[in-house]
DNA sequence: AAGTGGTCTAGACCACACA
DNA sequence: GTGTGGTCTAGACCACTTG
């Protein structure tokens, strides 16, 4: 469906900081186009005697807006108002499990394939690595007994002993990787395929329905742990993503 | 294709301040596993006399990890190695010139369709008015005179009367606006469609071609400024996104 | 009741970029 | 040089939560 999403929540009037009152309201001079993209804001000094505070303060309200790209600061020169170029929105993967759950609706999988092998080189490549052990873990979740999405693993078994002995049967490798491996950095590579004959069978799909395909390969500083291919059918499902200044 | 991306760039060795110094080695403690999610770490008074400074620079460098989500704060109990649900990820929406330039191709639009005319119950609903005038959009972007996406806008000209008169044939209408326009939110919605005959038509595809659509609603204090959506031929686009805690 | 984090102060020195 | 922001200090008071 087509339907817009909810207004954003009003931001909370909460137990307002100093800091805060500082940066919402050059927020709201930027947003509301008073300060231009371009212009130089008071310097510190200025908003200190405004705001009759310490410099440290104005300095926490000013760092929080340069971290979210309203702001750019300049040694010698004085801070401005960003100009944009992008639209930047955060977006939220959880594991499927969760992901299904929070829908209110039943979530069950079904572990399809595991397979313990040497790495191909389909593998080494995604996981760049020369050689070593991996595991494949192939999988299907369901939302109230319907397929949910295809999913399709490889654990870099060098990095991720523990996964060898790992029981995949109850929980899914996500939320069980989720539980026992800390990455330091992903890439997403989110694309639009058409069902084959098989993906169409395992989701319940005609062929050539549009599907979302979510891809992950995660790091931690050592190396590669995962990649994970994900395939949701089109029509029922869509990622959300907020804006993120 | 289906090429992983490149590693992360290494994080620059950088001029350190000492608040990064301690908010480097606790993340790396927290990766390496050696602080479990749920540990409490030690007080901020504790990592004072460790790195010999004062509480504010502690307070920074926590403060940092907690809005990053490495870590949870408890009052009166301490700080706490969170305890990760979601993956989550920074994705870059630039608008279409923007994007394509910076693909190193050439970039072109037609203007196909503007309209202005009376919110109907469509736009109604995406712009959340019970009524007004609108200006619709239509728009094909190309790369290196390539269909490259798809484009229709709905601007709310109660809010954005400065699109009445401004011209869309040299500029395009998501450059125009993000010049023009700050917003305060935005809502998106990443979707897989079949292209029908229309699209395939424009985008030069065969009917049935699986598309990545995305939707994008934008808010202003006041209220909603545009609704568009973007099509692009599945088997050429893909959506990149970083890892963000 | 006690001790945590939340917030703030009124200074300070420094590097850097600009004039 | 000069003045900006970058960073840090050594305190302080308070609210909250939890033992």
């Amino acid at each position: 469906m087509n339907t817009p999403p909810d207004a954003p929540a009003p931001t909370a009037p909460a137990p307002t900081s100093l800091k805060d009152r500082i940066r919402i309201d050059i927020e709201e001079l930027i947003m509301s186009g008073e300060w231009q993209p371009g212009t130089r804001i008071p310097y510190e000094h200025e908003l200190m005697l405004k705001y009759d505070c310490s410099r440290m303060t104005v300095n926490k309200a000013l760092a929080f807006l340069v971290e979210r790209g309203l702001l750019e600061r300049r040694k010698r020169a004085g801070t401005f108002v960003a100009i944009p170029t992008v639209h930047k929105a955060l977006i939220d993967f959880p594991d499927m499990r969760t992901e299904v759950t929070e829908l209110g609706r039943h979530y069950d999988f079904d572990l399809i394939r595991r397979i313990e092998r040497e790495a191909t080189a389909a593998d080494r490549s995604h996981l760049a690595i020369a050689a070593g052990p991996v595991l494949q873990l192939d999988c299907l979740h369901f939302a109230d007994g319907t397929p949910y999405a295809y999913e399709t693993r490889i654990i870099n078994l060098a990095l991720v002993e523990e996964a060898r002995t790992a029981r995949f049967d109850r929980e899914p490798p996500g939320c069980w990787l989720f539980e026992h491996v800390r990455w330091s950095d992903a890439r997403h590579r989110i694309s639009a395929i058409n069902a084959d004959a098989a993906i169409g069978g395992l989701l319940a799909v005609r062929r050539e329905q549009a599907c979302l395909q979510i891809e992950r390969w995660t790091w931690r500083d050592t190396g590669r742990i995962t990649y994970v291919k994900q395939i949701h059918a089109g029509e029922t499902y869509a990622l959300r993503a907020e804006f993120r200044n």
